[in-house]
DNA sequence: ATTGTGACCCTTC
DNA sequence: TGAAGGGCCACAA
């Protein structure tokens, strides 16, 4: 079990951390927030999350790298603009293994 | 108590 | 690369 309270904070928090020009995914995100296996949560959490929120939920992509929505809806349209907004390549509903949580170097 | 439902993930062909 | 199958976990009905 676990208190979802602290951890869709936990979430927000690690959210928070993760820098431009960066993306990682459901799974990793919640394990850095100290949750592992609660994937499905994070997803729950970020489309509870109201619409002009400040936090970067566009930076959180399926493990795979394409983008959790179905192409062609408004949402996924919203995701792909933000994100190449920042630089981050798109390419058709995916997104390169390199831009994944290591910026650092490669 | 059971069942169905997700902005999910991983291992194996 | 991509599909299939099974695992995962909270929540609502």
């Amino acid at each position: 079990m676990a208190n979802m309270a602290q951890l869709s904070t936990a979430v927000y928090q690690q959210l928070r951390t993760l820098p431009t020009g960066c993306v990682t995914s459901y799974g990793q995100l919640a394990l850095q927030a100290g949750y592992p296996g609660y994937a499905r949560q994070v997803g729950a959490i970020l489309r509870g999350l109201p619409h002009d929120s400040d936090l970067p939920w566009h930076r959180v992509l399926r493990a795979d790298g394409r983008l959790p929505f179905t192409a062609g809806t408004t949402e996924f349209d919203e995701q792909k603009i933000r994100l190449l907004k920042e630089g981050i390549q798109v390419d058709g509903d995916r997104v390169s293994r390199r831009y994944f949580r290591s910026c650092a170097v490669s």
